[in-house]
Parts: structure tokens; sequence; C-alpha cells
RNA sequence: GGCGCUAUCGUCUAGGGGUUAGGACGUGAGAUUCUCAAUCUCAAAACCCGGGUUCGAUUCCCGGUAGCGCUACCA
């Protein structure tokens, strides 16, 4: 058996916003194509000029980088079957046409659009299928070419044959549109650009693709995509339709719902193998049915089109935040650390550029708060209580008064503070409280909890072994937002709370 | 309206003519820890409805219902 080799295709049109519902459309190709060994195309639809703007092309690719996709041939690294940018291959379209018209497979069609809008709505109001009733199709070719020649607009439409249009989809099987419910499409506008069921064909049969995989937004698009490989005599590639992506009320994810793009879930401070994670997991499933935690590398290895869904999956944040919980524990400090930069700036906490002591002590940061975090977006939130101590403010009120109450607590701070001196390592930490242990009888919760309260000003956080390090390096540091240290922490908690 | 696609726990899904219908997220309980979290253990939780086919349907077929998509000189 001689197997062609596998090329597959992402599409997008530039509209500067990759939906993740298309970026998982590009994530099943990719991995299709490496399963397979294949090629993965990176095509750019900007045939729609009022849609496209240049621009967004760069941001596009930069947020497919980011998602940690690589291709072979596109608009940015060409290849042997370029150019890959629909709005560069006008004049293949054009010659395709034309061939179509002079076998009489299309014709030119004089209709305005205002006059076919007009009868749609007729149409409509009827309750009759609104498709196009073929007017121009009865045209003398002669005097369609001589009133081209005249200069007078036209549109070329491809003239659909009767009988059905069926193909067996590899998610969906055997699929069929009867050809009397479509309208002779327009394959070429009259301003000359061509449409997008026309050029698609066009472009993916000379770019040799094998294997369509896209959204099933398309499939009611297949049929006249299909007359037009009959029209042209070319075969029809394998196509697969992917099931919608929709919000938690069931409609179609769109960013009504929140974060939908690439770069919103970047900006959310999402790792992409989470994402990557996540999304080949939504419509598609592993062969043991159980596996959730899959690298790249797995992916590769198991993707296939037959474990693929056909319904349509709802989005669930909760999951990929599970997912990036896992990733973020896989990643190193190191790049977690870099990674925080941002978050942590908006914030006003640290300025950049971050010099490396601080980048160091970052980690430490990071790496205390980790576990409580979802994305890197509640990075500041988290560590807070390193940045911000200021016992005796209003807010604290409440903390204040439940310890205050505490005679127990107050017995331990009293012996505690004291022996607390510059500077305080976590070592010398557990010998003060050992002894505190000895002096006072509590232990425990009943010993560490006013501790934490003094030190940190609340009740609850990341382990004390992990923050009395960060307190004492980060007040060594030239930070925008001063990090107090331990010694300075008890100076002020004792002005407010009378203790010690 | 027409055409098409879809239908298993709240969510993502596995499965498939006879199963205790499996896993995961989330939820609840317990364990552990200086707290929160993390972690571990346990638990609750599903085959849309109606007909057929069959000894037997959640699984196959038909219909209904619901959701979604297409019905463009958008892609």
């Amino acid at each position: 058996m001689t197997e062609t080799t596998v090329r597959v295709r992402f599409a997008p049109s530039p509209t500067g916003y990759v939906h993740v519902g298309n970026a998982r459309t590009a994530l099943f190709n990719w991995l299709f194509a490496r399963y397979h060994g294949g090629a993965f195309v990176l095509r750019i639809e900007d045939t729609d000029v009022e849609r496209s703007e240049a621009q967004y092309e760069t941001s596009l690719i930069e947020d497919l980088r980011w998602f940690g996709l690589d291709w072979d041939e596109g608009s940015d690294k060409g290849g042997p079957f370029g150019p890959y940018r629909q709005s560069e291959r006008k004049d293949i379209y054009a010659q395709y046409a034309t061939e179509l018209i002079q076998q009489r497979r299309a014709y030119y069609c004089f209709c305005s659009p205002e006059q076919l809008e007009a009868e749609r709505q007729v149409a409509l109001k009827a309750g009759r299928q609104p498709r196009y009733s073929g007017r121009c199709r009865a045209l003398e070719p002669e005097e369609s070419a001589a009133r081209v020649k005249a200069g007078e607009p036209a549109a070329i439409r491809l003239k659909i044959p009767e009988g059905a249009f069926s193909w067996d989809d590899l998610v969906h099987g055997l699929t069929s549109f009867s050809g009397d419910v479509i309208g002779d499409p327009i394959i070429v506008r009259s301003d000359g650009n061509p449409a997008y069921n026309f050029a698609v064909v066009i472009d993916d049969h000379l770019m040799g693709i094998t294997h369509v995989i896209r959204g099933d937004d398309h499939i009611s698009n297949t049929p006249r995509q299909l007359a037009v490989y009959q029209a042209l005599g070319w075969p029809a590639p394998a196509f697969a339709h992917l099931s919608t992506i929709l919000g938690p009320d069931r409609t179609r994810l769109s960013k009504r719902h929140g974060a939908t793009s690439l770069e919103s879930f970047r900006e959310m401070g999402v790792l992409p193998e989470a994402l990557r994670n996540y999304l080949a997991l939504l419509g598609w499933s592993p062969a043991d049915g159980k596996t959730e935690i899959l690298s790249d590398a797995g992916l590769i290895a198991q993707f296939s089109l037959d474990h693929i869904t056909k319904s349509p999956a709802v989005f669930d944040q909760e999951k990929l935040n599970w997912l990036n919980r896992h990733y973020m524990k896989q990643a190193t400090m190191a790049r977690l650390a870099k990674l925080s930069v941002p978050f942590l700036a908006r914030a006003g906490y640290i300025a950049e550029p971050v010099p490396n002591p601080t980048l160091a002590w970052l980690e430490r940061v990071v790496d205390a708060v980790l576990k409580n975090l979802d994305t890197l977006s509640q990075l500041s939130e988290a560590s807070r209580l390193i940045f911000e101590y200021e016992p005796c403010s209003p807010s604290h009120q409440a903390i204040m008064d439940h310890l205050l109450n505490d005679n127990g607590a107050r017995e331990v701070l009293t012996a505690f503070i004291p022996q607390v001196s510059e500077p305080l390592t976590y070592e010398k930490f557990r010998e003060i409280a050992k002894a505190m242990q000895k002096q006072t009888g509590r232990k425990g919760r009943e010993l560490f909890h006013p501790i934490r309260v003094a030190l940190t000003g609340a009740e609850s956080g990341p382990e004390l072994e992990k923050l009395i390090p960060i307190f004492e390096e980060g007040s060594k540091l030239s930070l925008p937002h001063h990090v107090k240290s331990c010694t300075e922490r008890l100076r002020e908690f004792r002005e407010c709370a009378g203790i010690g």
C-alpha cells in the first residue's frame, strides 16, 4: 500500500484574534501532521479586504507560536507551494475562473447585490428557499462576454449540476446534500476577488492538501466546494469536521463569554502547554479513554481522528485551571519567575527591567505562593502579604482584635517578639519557636498561628518556612514597593498591638 | 422557513445489544499540615423523550424535542 504523504493546513483569516476554537483546529491539524510525519501548512485567507489587515497576520503568527505550534510551510517562511497568502494568488484564481467560463461550467452574473438581496427577502417572506434564481445562467456566453468587455461589473457563478454531493467525513461518517438546495454560488466577486468556497478549493488542491480538518461550521460549505472540485476535474481531499466549542450557556463560545482568544489566555497567565493539553481533550480522547495529562509527545504519539467526538463541547475554565496548576508545578521556578514579572509590575510591586538578584528572589516568591494559584494573574493577590504589611491599618482591625482577645496568643507573642533579631533565618526561627513551646506550653496551631498573624498580617498563607527568608531577603532588595523584614514587621506590630 | 449536524454524571469524556455504565474537572466528607492551599482516601452524581428491531436496548433503526450551524459578491 502506498500512502501519499499527509499534508494538512490551518487557514485562518487575519482578524487579530485567534479564537480557542480555531486554536484547537490548528492544534488538531498540527497533531495529525506530526503523528503522520506529514506537513503542516499555514495559509492566510485574506480575500476579504474589508476584514483583513496586514498587522493582524503578525500577531496571529505570534499567538500561534506562543501556543507552541510550528509549521513547515507558510506565509512567513515560504515553501514549494507558495505564495501562502490568498491575496497574492489572485492570478491563479482568475486563471481557473476563466477556464471554467470557457468550459461553460461557470458564467458571468450581472445581477446587482441590491437586486439579489431584494429577491432573497421576498423568498424568505414567502417561506421559500432563498437561493439564486439562476437568471444569468441562461445568458448567451457571447453576450455576457461582450457586456464584460464593455465594462459592466460582473461576478462569476458556478453552475451546480443536478444530483447529490456526498462525502465520507472522517468524523461524521457519510454526509450528503441534495444539489437542488444549493443555488449557483459566486466564485469570483464583481471586484475580482475570489469567493472563499472557490479559493479554498484551488489552494487546497494546488498545495497538495490531503486532509481538510476544520470546524463543523464548514459542513454546509462542503457540497459547494465539492462542486468546484468536480467542475475542475480534481479529486477531493478527505474531510474531517470538528465540533463547535460552546460557552457555559451552550451557545457558540464568543467574546462575551470572557477570555476566548489565545492572547487573552496568555495575558491571564495560562501556560501554553496547559492550554494545548486542555484543548486536545476537548473533543478528542486518548485510546485508553482515561489519561488526562498528556505531553506534546504523548499527544502526537496517540493522536487519531478516530477518537474525535461529534458533539459540541462546553469550554470549562475550571478544568483548564486544573491543568494549568499541574503544569505550573512542572515548570521551573526560573521560567515562572520570568513570566511573573508583568503581573507583579502591574501591581506596582516590582519595576522592569528586573535585575538578576530580584529575579532570583522572585523564584522564591513564586515557589511560596504557587500552590494557591490557578493562573499567574492571581500572583499579585497571592503575594500581597509579602509586599504589603500594614498591621495598624483599619483593614486589619478585625484580625488584630481576634488575635489580641486570645490571652494565650498574647503570651506567645510577648515571649516571641523580643527574641527576634536581625537577620532572622528559618533555622533561628525554629529554635526560637522551640523555646517558646517550652516556655509557654503551647504548640502546633496555638503556637504558630499568632506568630503567623504578627509576621504576615494574615491568618492564612504560605508556609512560614518559605515566607521568612522571602521577607528577609526581600527587605535587602531595592524594590519600588519595599518588602519589610521580620524585625520591621514586628516593630510595627508592637506599635499597634502594645505587645512585646 | 429549508437543509445539515449533534444528544452518556453540572462539565469534558470512555464504552457499547446482556457492564456494579469507567475516568477526569468540579462538588461533599475524612486524613494530613502552624493556617489557607496542595496532597491522599472515600462519596454523591449520567445513558433527552416516544416508537420499533430483538429473548434483551443506553448502544441499532425511525419519529419527536432541544441545542448549534449553514442558508452572503464573510471566512
